[in-house]
DNA sequence: GACGGTAATATGCCTAGGCTTATTTGGCAA
DNA sequence: TTGCCAAATAAGCCTAGGCATATTACCGTC
C-alpha cells in the first residue's frame, strides 16, 4: 500500500478485513490496546491508524462503544475543481484569457443575494472567457463584493483573471460549490461556440473569508467537451 | 471552532494568522519545537495539529524545509454524491423505485471498456428510475460484472435497487466519478418528463474492488431541478 | 566556477505511560 | 415495569522522551 510503518501496518491490516468482506459493515473492531498487543506496538499507534480510517469513512468510533466497520455508503468523492489556466496547460494546450466586460454596478436581487449584502449595494461584476487552444473552454461571470475587497476597484482585469488576482491577494475560509446542468442560451453559445439549447455544464461556486461572501462566479462549460472528474479510494 | 483542546488550539493559532492575512503564501511557519515550546505543549501535538492542516492542504511540510503556508489553490472540494434514495427522503419527498428493464446481454465494445472485460462477456443491464413525490428525479443505466458478482444473476431488481442491493453485498476499494452535461435524447426526456435536448446532468461512477471493476452506471437529472452541492472548508 | 560529499536540521514516526470524557450497562428504587 | 444513577469501559488526548530519514547548506576539491 504504502512504505511500511507501524501504523499503516494496522490501517492496512483492518482495511484488508473489510475489503476481504471477512469484516462486513457492522463488525466490531478490536479494541486499540488488543490491537496494540497482537502488533506489538503502542495503543497510539493503533490510535492513530483508526483515527485516520475513521476520518476516512472506513469505520466508526465511539467512546465507550468501540469501533465498528461502516456501512459502505457511497460517501464524499473530492472532485477537484481546478483553476482553469492550469488545467488547460496539463492537457498540453496553450491558454488565453479574454475579459469581455468589467463593471462596477448596483447588486441586483439574485447577485445581492448570494454575495449576501443589502439590495442595490455597489458591487464589481467581470465577465471573461478562457480559451484552450484559442477555441473557447469556459465562460465565466463573476461578481466581487467591493465591502470586502475594495482594491479591485483599481483592477482592470485586462490581463489578469479575476481568480488568479483574487487568490494571489487574500485568503478564504469557505467555499460552496453547486453543480448543474442548462442549455445554453443564444448569447452563451455565442461565446463558447456552440449551438444555442446545447447543454452546458454550469458551476456555481461562493468564497467566503470568515462570514463575508467574497465573490460569487458562474462557470459555463460547453457540455459536449468538458468533464469533471473525480478518483477516491477510502484508504 | 470546536472544543477547546491543545492540538486545536495550535490548529486554530496557525489557521488564524493564514486567515488573517499574516501570514501569506509562502510564509515559514515556526518550527514544532518552537511552537511547543510557546503553546507549553509537547512537539507531538504541534506535530498532530500542522499534520493535520497539511492534509487539508492549507500548509506545505518537507523535512528539513519546514512547514510553509500553501498557495491557497482551490483545492478538491469534497462533493457528496448521495444515495438517490436518502437524498429524496431527505427532501421530505416520498421515494418510488422503478425497474424499467433487466437483462444479461454480451458487453457492447463501450460496455467492456468501462467494465473492464473483454468484448461480448456476459454482463447486466439494469435500468431504473427513481422517483420524488412521483415525478421522475433520476434514470438509472446500469451495467453489472456478473464474474465479479455472479450472485446478481439471481436478483430481478424489481423491488430494490441495485445500489442497495450491491452496497448490502460487497464492499469497495476504490471509486470514479465523472460528471457532464448533456442533452436528453427523445428516450430520456420520456422517462424523465421534460422536452427532448433539454440539459440533463450525467453523472457516471465506476466501483471497483481491489483491481476489479464490479459495475458501472450513469445517472441522469432534470438539469432544471437538480443540483449537486458541496460546502468546504480548508480547517 | 562547477561538482560532490558531509554535517546539520526539521519533520516523521515511535513508545509507554497517564489522565479525561462519553457512553453503556447493570442494578436499585419508585 | 419504568426511571435513574453509578461503575465500568473504550476511545480521546496528552507528555516527554527517542531514533529515523529526507533535504539543505556548507565547504572543500577539482
Amino acid at each position: 500500500m504504502s512504505r511500511p510503518s507501524p501504523y499503516r501496518a494496522v490501517k492496512a491490516h483492518v482495511l484488508a478485513r473489510i475489503r476481504s468482506g471477512e469484516w462486513p459493515p457492522g463488525t466490531l473492531v478490536p479494541r486499540e490496546e488488543d490491537l496494540a498487543e497482537t502488533f506489538g506496538c503502542a495503543r497510539m499507534t493503533v490510535h492513530r491508524a483508526l483515527r485516520e480510517l475513521a476520518d476516512e469513512g472506513v469505520v466508526e468510533r465511539r467512546r465507550r462503544a468501540g469501533t465498528r466497520v461502516a456501512l459502505p455508503t457511497t460517501r464524499t468523492a473530492p472532485v477537484e475543481i481546478p483553476r482553469v489556466d492550469r488545467e488547460v496547460e496539463a492537457m498540453g494546450a496553450s491558454y488565453r484569457y479574454l475579459r469581455l466586460a468589467r463593471a462596477t454596478e448596483p447588486a441586483s436581487p439574485s447577485a445581492a443575494a448570494r454575495l449576501g449584502v443589502p439590495e442595490g449595494t455597489e458591487v464589481l461584476r467581470v465577465e471573461c472567457l478562457h480559451h484552450a487552444n484559442d477555441s473557447p473552454f469556459q465562460l465565466e461571470e463573476r461578481w466581487i463584493s467591493l465591502d470586502v475587497v475594495p482594491a479591485a476597484r483599481e483592477e482592470s482585469f485586462a490581463d489578469v483573471a479575476p481568480n488568479v488576482w483574487l487568490l494571489e491577494r487574500l485568503p478564504w475560509s469557505d467555499v460552496e460549490h453547486v453543480i448543474g446542468a442548462t442549455n445554453a442560451t443564444r448569447k452563451v453559445a455565442g461565446h463558447l461556440g456552440i449551438e444555442p439549447g446545447e447543454a452546458v455544464l454550469e458551476v456555481e461556486r461562493r468564497t467566503w473569508l470568515e462570514r463575508r461572501v467574497i465573490t460569487y462566479v458562474r462557470f459555463l462549460h460547453p457540455g459536449r467537451f468538458y468533464r469533471l472528474r473525480t478518483a477516491g479510494r477510502p484508504g
